[in-house]
DNA sequence: ATATGAACCCTTGTAATACGATGTATGATA
DNA sequence: TATCATACATCGTATTACAAGGGTTCATAT
């Protein structure tokens, strides 16, 4: 996976997988290997990041689990903001490929 | 449009556009806004970069027009190497629109 | 004549980003 | 006790998108 393409989309990623239920970092990243198939690994460098980034917009909150004898996690969860962005984004991401697709259309015009 | 979004798009969007015929740089900045219905406008300071990038990488070469009467333009078009690296881009754009697919469906895994 | 604005190309500086490298700690297993 | 997976985090580097600015040419309006 070309790794400048990730660019800009990470944000819509991780709000996806959040949307979905509560998750923490290290989580995330084999979730998201798994589900490409193992084509696509998301550097601790870049998830962490992005989480703090994302906490500090508003866009998903965080709190750390103790249940006895298992080691703690930092869960993220979203809120109304973040469901908010995640839209946004989902729309951004439907206007690009439209445009994509009517490049690809456009010799004439 | 959300800039951040466009991030390692504009490439994918600029071949895409000029794997359809040769174009200049100011005509694709028009082409995008008509084909995105004034949404989006792409910033010379993104767009001449962007060119020279690609032009650098072997993707596209460029040639200028010097017709009679008419202003002098810069048209770009398309190499061996950018074709591949356009389908390189489009696989993983696709994989990308997968990966959100399942995010999205991912509770229970 | 000349002012204006559109068409056309380009560069520089800034903020943001993705990621490799690195660090730390804990728990399980060999 | 050594090692590996789990789990969180930061720092430095390269890259990027873009606003702002600069420059030329041509047509049209004043």
């Amino acid at each position: 996976m070309d790794k400048e393409m990730m660019k800009g989309n990470i944000d819509l990623i991780l709000l996806s997988l959040i949307a979905e239920r509560d998750l923490y970092g290290y989580e995330m990243t084999k979730k998201l290997k798994r589900l490409s198939d193992e084509a696509y690994s998301m550097s601790e460098g870049t998830l962490y990041p992005a989480l703090k980034r994302m906490e500090r917009k508003g866009w998903v909150t965080s709190y750390w689990s103790a249940p006895e004898g298992e080691r703690r996690k930092k869960y993220y969860t979203m809120t109304k903001e973040g469901e908010t962005e995640l839209e946004r984004k989902q729309k951004d991401w439907a206007s690009i490929q439209s445009l994509l697709y009517k490049a690809r259309r456009s010799y004439d015009t």
